[in-house]
DNA sequence: CAGGGTATGTTGACGTCGTTCACATGAGTC
DNA sequence: GACTCATGTGAACGACGTCAACATACCCTG
């Protein structure tokens, strides 16, 4: 269990080394690959069969990681939501951190959710829970778990529409920009 | 030019078979290769590249057909939405889509947008377009193209999530009501 | 109708990938 | 000091995307 490689053979703590690899090839855009990983561990391909039973295994020790690094940058200096400009704040910090690191967004959210891993789906209703939390807060008369769905909805969709490309924007500030403006147009509307 | 396969050596008309065979296999859970679809064209893997340069490029051209698909989905039988209740059909009808055909949506979004394909660039922006007109209707007095985009990111999301696995429901009819409550959730919300 | 050019399809090969199986190593325990 | 079990290695398999060289047959021109 200890953290140095020594010997060369074992390797000491094999399993966070290939997360912070793995992490690494994820946020600079190198295709991600188990032989990449092990390579760059420094280690052969099957060693990490040891630690992970899958790459799907891998894949989801990720995106739990990457949900909790979410749900963190939400909540980090900043108190919870109290008015809808706030909420837009929250939007904003949603699809920012899509845009900067889209490769592992991708991970947490593009593939089916694997049941296997508790720590992912924890993570995961942590966020809708802020959410919903944040709603209350704002809009204590309506329908609190409607409300943090329909909210997670819409940042979600933002971020994988800009991060696909199917929106486009110039610079960051613009999609920032974007969000709040769509986000309090939609809260405006008024049904007649 | 001919569509029948009469020698046994050209095919008659291979990209639209790969097409075919493609989309089959999408909608049908099978995984999804090169070399498959080549497989079921009862083609060689090689063959394909006379009609695709890349398997981006077949992606490409799926997607595009099915964001034409879609298109047609919320078009089809159904007017022009003049109310939030309209609104909400059109929502159900967009996440329908989604989880009738899984695989098929992720092809049709989850790839960065490949400018390459015209096809695939107007495709997307006719749904947009299709919202903003929506939305004009249904909210005059509203940034129309703010609208268009929170309404396309809220169903987009709720899509996204549910495809996912990060919503979960037990049924179609429950995603469909939870999907019209939330949004009617968020267009009731009294801003104070 | 002959012949040639071109669109289309085939064969074989390369490097990469995920994964399995048999084996090697060495750290910690009696 | 020997045993054991967690951890790492190596060679191998089948599948994949892609390339280069070659084969076929449709179509147009003369």
């Amino acid at each position: 269990m200890s953290a140095s490689p020594k010997s060369g053979y074992h390797h000491g703590d094999l399993r966070t080394a290939s997360l912070t690899a793995a992490m690494r090839m994820l946020e600079s855009g190198e295709p991600f690959s188990l032989r990449a990983v092990s390579r760059e561990a420094g280690v052969s391909p099957t060693a990490l069969y040891r630690h992970f039973t899958d790459r799907d295994a891998l894949e989801s020790a990720l995106a739990a990681e990457g949900l909790r690094d979410l749900f963190a940058t939400l909540t980090e200096g900043r108190d919870l939501p109290t008015t809808a400009v706030d909420l837009g704040d929250l939007a904003v910090g949603y699809v920012d951190f899509a845009l900067r690191r889209p490769a592992l967004f991708r991970v947490m959210f593009t593939n089916a959710c694997d049941e296997g891993n508790a720590q992912r789906v924890e993570a995961a209703g942590q966020i809708h829970a802020l959410l919903e939390a944040a709603m209350v807060r704002v809009f204590p008369d309506g329908d609190a778990e409607a409300l943090a769905s329909a909210g997670w909805a819409f940042a979600h969709g933002m971020a994988c529409l800009y991060v696909d490309g199917k929106l486009t924007a110039d610079s960051p500030e613009e999609i920032a920009d974007h969000v709040r403006t769509a986000l309090a147009a939609m809260l405006a509307a008024q049904v007649h």
